[in-house]
DNA sequence: CTTATATGTAAAGATATCTTTACATAATTT
DNA sequence: AAATTATGTAAAGATATCTTTACATATAAG
């Protein structure tokens, strides 16, 4: 059950750069990378605050994908 | 920002065991323990598995405390 | 009281998350 | 075209998450 995320078209369509988001949430732009880029997952603190940056909630910006 | 979980107290009362809770989502009963106990957070994927097994949201399970 | 069930805890090891430093390419601006 | 800004990537190291194995205590049932 791998986990998406939308983080990437959200911030573009709130005209966000990764460097503000990054400095905003306090993690370095490489880890906004590599989460966008779906390297990995965030930890459960860090999608909870970036969901809330959005003013979203953790399942409109991370789905549990269902099968396998 | 620590993040607060009431994974026992829904769990307790949809009475549902630690054991039986782990074996549906997977997970060894000590990952579930540790979690309740507050002693590391679970991660996201695990969260979601959580909140969906109780038929709630991310949000409705954990919380992330503002404070700090 | 003895047995069974539910929960708590711990230590060692594996893998995942995140930082730091550094460099590279793409896109925008002048 | 040159400079600036935005994004992609990688490797080493630190810490967090999770498993396995094992034992301990608490609560309930026989």
């Amino acid at each position: 059950m791998p986990v998406r995320n939308k983080i990437k078209q959200i911030r573009k369509e709130k005209g966000i750069k990764q460097l503000q988001m990054a400095e905003d949430l306090q993690v370095t732009r490489q880890t906004l990378t590599a989460i966008e880029k779906g390297k990995y997952n965030p930890s459960l603190e860090l999608a909870m605050k970036i969901a809330h940056y959005f003013d979203q909630s953790v399942e409109e910006v991370f789905t549990l994908e269902e099968e396998l």
